[in-house]
DNA sequence: CTTGCCCTTGACGTCAATGTGAGGTTTTAG
DNA sequence: CTAAAACCTCACATTGACGTCAAGGGCAAG
């Protein structure tokens, strides 16, 4: 298969295969002409490739991991590369899922405008900012609120 | 505060509190010499902006989301960022996750050198990728497999 | 043969959140 | 008063996974 119809059946582009193969994490054959020929299984490894660099695993670490895709074998270095991308996932799901929350709370505030949950009744979720406090030694955090509160349904 | 203390207590550089301010993510006052000045609760915020950062939310997107959470109301606008912001991050963590389980194949074959879990003997949990097939027409996958096997521990 | 599509290499562009350094001012500590 | 530390504003550099354009070669169909 050449270059195009891997690209076409692995859902990238044929620059990134080129990139790929730059990177070390593909060897495809040449014709004698100098064009690319890959494998059917070329397309899985790909889809691998991707799903690792999604996961924010830079190409470097990828080009260790893979050998060891293909040998079942796991030099100590491999493994200790292993464990750390593993956790390093671990931490970084950790962090997307506070950010969601965070944007839940958002979320939930701006859908419960009823006199309990009505932003300006309610403990602020987050300390609120205002800049104009710089001057002042230590600002009431109640005072000046914004006394409206709105309600904007989905 | 001054922009160091603000870096230090929340853990930035002072460059990324200046870049912030650019973005329009952070307003400080000024001293008369043009010194920057941030109130007690422009640390939590800070953190807040960090949290975003990290959640691979860029600053424009942030930009439109932090007004929402000094004034707990939310424009359909905003809310709709909300909402697929959200789902930008679940999905992102679908991907994590599917990450982590490919890690944890790597790391389940190398810890198992048994017969039954043998690389050389199960069932390759990816397709072997072996450029030299690219010349074949339908390589057989159980062919030319390496035959040995190696446990390497933690 | 030629039209047209796919392929090649090479090299510069992009985006975003910083790092870094120059060159100068302000604040603070002694 | 003075020296160090912290601050200021430019402005260019970095990183990584590509996008994109240029200038050409290969190959099947008509």
């Amino acid at each position: 298969m050449r270059i195009g119809e891997i690209a076409h059946q692995a859902g990238v582009s044929t620059r990134a295969l080129r990139y790929y193969e730059e990177q070390g994490l593909l060897t495809p054959e040449r014709t004698p002409s100098g064009q690319r020929t890959y494998p059917e299984s070329a397309v899985e490894r790909v889809r691998l490739i991707q799903q690792f660099f999604t996961a924010g695993l830079p190409s470097r670490t990828i080009l260790q991991l893979l050998p060891c895709v293909d040998t079942g074998h796991a030099s100590p270095k491999a493994f200790e590369l292993l464990a750390s991308e593993r956790s390093r996932i671990t931490a970084a799901m950790a962090d997307l899922a506070a950010a969601r929350d965070a944007l839940d709370r958002m979320i939930d505030i701006a859908n419960h405008p009823t006199p309990e949950h009505c932003p300006a009744l309610r403990e602020p979720a987050w300390a609120p900012y205002n800049p104009a406090d710089a001057t002042r030694t230590a600002p009431h955090p109640t005072a000046a609120r914004d006394a409206s509160a709105t309600l904007i349904t989905m």
